[in-house]
Order: C-alpha cells, then structure tokens, then sequence
DNA sequence: ATTATCTATAGATCTATAGATAATGC
DNA sequence: ATTATCTATAGATCTATAGATAATGC
C-alpha cells in the first residue's frame, strides 16, 4: 500500500518502507519484538524505528497487543496454506511430510527478522493471542497427521510429531545466534526428520526424491 | 539455608519455602519469568509470591537481573558438570553424546518450573546475562565436540550438533504445551540424535546400550 | 549492635486518550 | 469534510533508594 495521501505530515519524514504506516509500524515492531521481546519494546521505540511520534501509532491499532497479533497472525498463515494444500495431496505421507519441513524451515529462514522467535515470546500465551494460538495448533496437527500416517506405531506418533516440530523449530534457535541458514540446512532438517521417524532407509530416500517434485507443485 | 533468626518479621507470614527469603524470591520469580517471562514479572508480584515486601528483595538482590542470572546459572550448572564428567570418559563418543542427551534432558523436565524457558527469553540477550550465555556456549562446544568424534564428516559438525540441540531442547516447548517428559521420552530424544547424525544402525544400537553404563557412572 | 524486614516515595517510565493541526478531496 | 498526523497529558505502573522498625545476639 501507497502512503496516505491525505492528512496532516509526518514530522520525522517519509515512510520507512515506503509501504504506509501500518508497514512501518509492523516492519518495526517486528525488528525490536523478535530481538527485544514485547514487554520490552515500547511503544514509543517501535513508533520512532516507524518514523512517527507515539500516538499516531493508535490510528493504526487499537492496542499494542493488535500489532503483535497481526504479525503473528501473518507469520503462520503461510505455513498453514502450504500444509493445507499438502493434505489434500496424493503422495505418499514421509513425502509430504518432507516438504512441510522444508517449507516451514524457508519461511522460518525467510525475511530479514527472525519472526519465529515471536512464536517463543512468554507474552504469545496471553489471552490476546489466543487466535494465533489457534491457527499454531491447526499447524500442529498437519504435522501429526502426516507422521500417523508415515507407517509409524500408534504410540510413537506424539512423541514422533514434537521431536519434528523440535528440529524445525530449532531453525528459530540458531537465527538467534546469527547462523544463516540456507536451503541445504532446510533440506538436512527435513531429512533429519524422517530418520528421527525411524522409517525404512528405503522408504526417507524416496521420500526425499519424491518431495522436492511436491514441493515445486504446492509451494 | 534455614530462616534468619534475626531481623524484622515478615507481615506476610513464614517463608514459603522454609528455605530462607533467597530461596523464596529464586523460587517465586522461577515461577513467574518461566510463565509470563522477566519484564512482565514486577518486583512486585515476585516478592508478593515469595512472601515478603517489593522493597525486602533488594537486601538479597541488588537488582532485578540479579534474580534472573542467577536462576539462570543454577539452571546451566548441572549440565556443564555433566558435560565436563563426560568429556573425561574413554568411552565410545557415540554413547556418551546418547548419555549427555538423557542427563540433559531430565534436567529439562526436573523440577516444578519450565527453568529451561529462562534461556528462551529475549532479555537473555542484555549485557547483564553474558556470564550465562558463556557458560551455556561451553555447553554446546561439549555437544559439538562429541558429534564431531562420532565419525561424522566434517563439513556435516554444525548442522548436526544444531539438531541434536535442537531436539533436547524441544522438551522446553513440550513443556509448555503441558506435555509431561517421561524417561522414555528422554530416551527416545537421545536415540533420535544419533539417528539424525546418520550414523550406522549397529553404532546406534551399542551407543544406546553403552550409554545407559555411562549415565550409571557419571550421573 | 546487628540484622532483615517494613513503609514511604522519588523519578522514570509506559500505554492510551483528548484534542489541535496541516495536509488533501470535493 | 475527511484524514493522518501532531502535541500534551492523565493515570498507572515499575525499579530502586532512604530511612524507620522490630526482632535476635552479645
């Protein structure tokens, strides 16, 4: 989106981003949330790194809580259309469970800011988050319906299912250090969680070929 | 440490505890920074918890960080004393990286409080908390050092020993989500690292066997 | 006398609201 | 007239310090 058009300048210069205010703002809460944390980023520092004063910043959203919610909110979304146009595949499950790792491991690489981290903020359990809660969940459960149905025993499948979230989400963990992380990595972690599920050798090599065929058709 | 003897009682009643007002304000603001993290958690609400006024913790802290680093190191000492034990051994590399998984794991899942979550927290990233995030870089030099003499090849060091961290430390998510960490679970993390390094089946089956005679001795 | 607590508060925040202002749109 | 910004500020914190107080120890 344009900047406005119409009302009173902005005192500090133009747009940061040259995308509006609202970009500005979530361009620069996501920089201080995902370094800083919530609590710790003021209002006042988030609207400065945007480029306007303080109070302006309440045009845009209501309440600071509504600006981590929407990056919140805009972090999973993509995630969830790629595990949903996975479900409704045909190939065979350790394939496309495969290429989730891989998508989710590039989005979580993608960007200059590690949005991941917002995901392990304390605050992120607060009742105003509830709805990204909800669609983190719905994300969760592609990931241990793929496992359940990659031919693993029933009692392994919960254990099976966090230990792959484990892997993908250390990606999170190793941004916060400043390591790089490159579509090797991406693919090293999906494979690494087919041998976590313990599967046939056979059967994570095919599922590594065949994946990178799903994932040009889905993502 | 029993309670004082001397000094002013408290309006609020005994320790809670009955380990002494230290223990009281580590206990109460483990609690607290594990859940709602360190900036949310006022002085305030962590003496309320410990029993006493907002004003009595500076007589055993001089600031809040102090609080927090020193929860901290308590929580990283355990795993560098294992650590340091494991490095002395002769044993095959192998079992003792499945050894330091377990151990480490347990103490993840020990105790009433997520301690682990204290490491997840933005504000471990300030200056104040250097002297942890040291000890904890010891730590992984001693994962990266026992995959690396695990005969793996050298350019497959970093990434591996990022997700074997990466699965010990998912039991931190775990947890959060209220999942309850078994000995089992703890034992199925550590296999699925050596799986994730790929080695040879007939390694891992030894590893796991050797590495429960290692954790007997050292732990 | 020493100690650990207490009450009170200074000074520095921080969020959100009220209302003014300076643009464009009609 | 509408809009997006601005300035100013109310009211609610929050951390850390100052100094009083109520115990025990000698």
């Amino acid at each position: 989106m344009a900047p406005a058009r119409t009302g009173r300048p902005r005192a500090a210069g133009p747009s940061p981003t040259g995308q509006g205010t609202r970009a500005d703002v979530l361009t620069a809460a996501a920089a201080l949330f995902c370094t800083r944390g919530y609590t710790s980023s003021s209002t006042h520092a988030i609207a400065e790194a945007a480029g306007i004063r303080q109070a302006s910043m309440y045009h845009h959203f209501e309440r600071k809580h509504d600006i981590l919610l929407a990056l919140l909110l805009e972090t999973v979304q993509p995630s969830l259309e790629v595990a949903a146009r996975l479900l409704a595949e045909d190939d065979e499950p350790a394939a496309r469970l495969w290429a989730l790792c891989v998508a989710d491991v590039r989005l979580l690489s993608a960007g200059p800011h590690n949005v991941g981290a917002l995901y392990l903020l304390p605050e992120v359990s607060e009742d105003a988050f509830r709805p990204f809660r909800e669609r983190r969940s719905e994300l969760e459960t592609t990931y241990r319906t793929l496992v359940a149905a990659s031919g693993l025993a029933a009692d392994r499948v919960d254990i099976s299912t966090s230990l792959v979230l484990g892997l993908v989400e250390s990606v999170i963990l190793q941004r916060k250090r400043g390591v790089e992380i490159t579509e090797r990595t991406a693919e090293a972690i999906a494979s690494a969680a087919l041998r976590v599920l313990d599967l046939d050798p056979a059967v994570i090599s095919r599922a590594e070929d065949l994946g990178i065929g799903v994932l040009d058709r889905i993502a």
